[in-house]
DNA sequence: AATGTTTATGTAATCGATTGCAAAAAAGGA
DNA sequence: TCCTTTTTTGCAATCGATTACATAAACATT
């Protein structure tokens, strides 16, 4: 493997001239350069990357910490990271922690380890003064999950208001047995959107029945799992506004396993609007989120942090739509 | 940011032994070594991994260069990667292809940068010699997908059989006119497949019409786009054997929309047995790849190579298998 | 006690690039 | 032509760890 010494005994000149043509190529007179590129193109010359990040104290890569990589919503957000660091010339180090808090601890590390520029965050479930120390030291940016009144720049939809609007959306349809299934109350996500559901619970004078709150873990089979507890109650729900499509695939399969009919007997809506939504029968009801542009935008951010940018906005909220499709059914009479 | 220096002053020690407690700690007697973590606990000393990495010239991290991150199939061998690269203090640097063969080649330039130990490829749709030249220099595993009589080490199934059997099963079902949307045909796997269909299909003396085999991108939606194609011929086929099970997916949904019944108008196998199979309506008849475990094996052959050692075996065939519900149908009359 | 062995520690070179500073060369001005 | 300014290049230090080699200390053996 050649190195820059090689380059500039080949190119009569020094290693400085070298690093030169690579790095400020007008800093070098044509002729030089010219030669140096020669020199480089002969003998295959390519820099070692970890020496100049060594020197530089630049490594150009990124990590990004993600609850689950196999999920059709967060492997979206991922590829708008991805796609955009790309373009800027920075690599991604992929942290999958599976839904586990230590691998989200372990993968931090790296920031402290200094192999990683910055950080974006799609889930963030440590306790928050870790979580402020490290932001304090390193460009972090959280995306999707975030922390309650936390000065760290954050990208996500509102939450709350989208989880309203879906539960809203059944109202006027004319439901009153609303149920919900949650994720794990852990994630504030889940928490949002259980807000959502129950200011919109309240604000149409709707009673909530503790009965009618479930608890998923995302999965398509807790979904199931929770659906079916729903409909085997004394006074089953007629609507489900389920915390992620994911899980409301689930809930779909478990009412119709138990002859229920979708929309008719049981409505759903769902969250994220993944691809499958729009393919399965009934197509689903959902709150679309902007999941590559969420990805993209929290990488911006990024980018401008890690060039030293202070940043004047630090809360962005991307906007959602509810798709009114087939799970939620037509107007109760 | 605290350095080795700083630790090996307070501890009143070189840095040489500070390094020693680190990395051969029995090289270092019970005393100093105490004395020297209490001052890296005392300063919150963490090494800085770039400078090591520089010095050793290993950088404990490996480039999985993926044709799309959000495909369901590829996202669990990534999990089955990453995870058992973890395990191993390997990190992963993420190469998002989008199935773009230019990426491919910008990803593999990492290498040569020695910005990654090894790499692991779950595409290789770039020229033999171009592979062949990089797998010399650098530890590569090919998983998924391969390149033929390459001598690189190789995890997969055996797609040809796998296509047979998934054909056959038509075959034995009654079937004579069978259709097969392949994928794109510069991917080996989409030869692979089409291969083994057309095995099952001579070998049981049944034609080929040619307006049968339709070439897809891998995606639903050309999915249901071949599939319109397929049900508007003339003599459209009775069953299809789908390339993957997201292209199986936008078949039956442009089956159904054209008011055709899956299985009973038309069958349908996929291929992948990805999580939707056994949800969506019908469940889907399709082939089960070990997909984890075809990541966890190419990292295990990586984890070999970046080891200098040298396989004896290398080509890794895991077991497949056919997986039938409800969308192939029951025997026919 | 003298010698050889083993163990523990330190010295200083090294990895391959970048960069501040100085020197040399070229260009411009009088 | 000589002096000043600007441009181009090189010298050598530097980043923070690791490690070959040397030395010192501890221990064992006769």
């Amino acid at each position: 493997m050649m190195k820059m010494s090689d380059v500039a005994k080949l190119a009569n000149v020094s290693t400085a001239t070298v690093s030169r043509v690579l790095r400020k190529p007008d800093k070098v007179s044509t002729d030089t350069r010219q030669k140096v590129l020669e020199a480089i193109k002969e003998l295959n010359y390519q820099p070692n990357m970890v020496a100049r990040q060594f020197r530089t104290k630049e490594t150009k890569t990124v990590l990004v910490v993600i609850p689950d990589v196999t999920s059709p919503f967060f492997s979206e957000v991922l590829r708008g990271i991805e796609h955009t660091a790309l373009e800027s010339g920075y690599r991604v180090i992929l942290g999958d922690t599976e839904n586990d808090i230590n691998r989200e601890h372990e993968y931090i590390e790296l920031l402290l380890q200094q192999q990683a520029d910055g950080a974006i965050l799609l889930t963030a479930r440590m306790d928050r003064t870790r979580l402020e120390e490290i932001a304090n030291q390193f460009p972090v940016v959280l995306a999707c999950e975030y922390i309650d009144e936390l000065d760290v720049p954050t990208v996500s939809i509102n939450n709350i208001n989208a989880a309203r609007k879906a539960t809203e959306h059944f109202i006027q349809l004319g439901h009153t047995r609303i149920a919900h299934i949650a994720g794990p109350m852990n994630v504030i996500l889940s928490r949002d959107r259980l807000k959502g559901y129950e200011q919109a619970m309240i604000s149409h004078q709707l009673h909530i029945d503790p009965l009618y709150i479930k608890e998923g873990d995302f999965s398509l089979e807790s979904g199931y799992d929770q659906m079916l507890q729903l409909v085997e109650l004394e006074v089953p729900p007629t609507a489900v506004f389920v915390f992620n499509d994911l899980m409301a695939i689930g809930a779909i399969k478990a009412a119709k396993d138990k002859g229920l009919r979708v929309p008719e007997d049981v409505a759903v809506v769902g969250f994220d609007n993944i691809k499958m939504t729009s393919v399965f029968e009934p197509n689903i009801t959902t709150i679309e989120q902007p999941k590559y542009e969420i990805g993209k935008k929290a990488m911006d951010l990024l980018l401008n942090l890690m060039n030293g940018e202070t940043l004047q906005k630090k809360k962005f909220v991307l906007k959602d739509e509810l798709i009114i499709r087939e799970s939620s059914g037509s107007k109760r009479i």
